[in-house]
DNA sequence: AACAATAATAGGAATTATTACTATTTATAA
DNA sequence: TTATAAATAGTAATAATTCCTATTATTGTT
């Protein structure tokens, strides 16, 4: 993978928000640094730094959002507003005993918690 | 919600399989008895369904797919032939240490395990 | 520094999944 | 049996994403 200063620059977006933006939040930003950025070159570029493991790729319902957070860690999704709330779940363990169980190869674990987060309190 | 041969056929074809059908599978096999059915009458319906409790929308990656079973469940995805396996990972504990150590009312818990089944064993 | 090979890009077209619109049909309650 | 409103077909519209192609930029090699 050769240089390319919009890929560092979609990068830079990507690792600095907590917000799991989506392509076109990214695009969006981008376009205030490099205004003739195409949307096609975001999402080429998400691509890429995902392969690279350098970003993560997560479904939000149907929409794809990206996550600088390489941990393995899992999502509360409010209901209401729509956030989603990095939290650490569980550990290693788990993938043993679903291997053992269900004669099944885990590689990863994807849980997300629906819900009401803590900003809707009445 | 009023009576409707369709949708009754929409239902019975989503009960009828273990596969986590999406909206275009359960069109072509709907069109198979009612052969003028339409695409949107398939997707109203599947919503009406879901919103009666009656099916399960599940998000597997940007696809909605669907599926009879009510019970709380979880599932593992093979990453070789795409397949969804139901299985039954957690109880409603986690709901309370969740609402404990995040102030996050849960209603819902999605959980995926990416992976590799048991039909691509060496 | 100039060159060659090829990865990266812009801009737009194409695709896929899904929702919206509207005139017509159908279920059902009175 | 008729009035009503829900359900529908067919199609247009939308949203997210991928694909295509001519041009541009990076980088290893002279």
């Amino acid at each position: 993978m050769r240089f390319s200063h919009k890929r560092e620059a979609i990068q830079e977006i990507v690792y600095g928000t907590n917000s799991h933006p989506t392509a076109d939040w990214i695009f969006q930003k981008a376009k205030v640094k490099i205004p003739n950025i195409s949307l096609g070159t975001v999402y080429r570029n998400l691509k890429q730094l995902d392969d690279a493991q350098l970003i993560n790729t997560i479904y939000d319902g149907n929409i794809a959002r990206y996550d600088w957070n390489r941990e393995p860690h899992d999502h509360l999704k409010c209901k209401i507003c729509g956030d989603l709330i990095d939290v650490q779940l569980f550990d290693d363990q788990i993938r043993n005993t679903i291997k053992k169980q269900y004669k099944f190869e885990a590689d990863d674990v994807l849980m997300t918690i629906i819900g009401t987060c803590h900003k809707h309190n009445k």
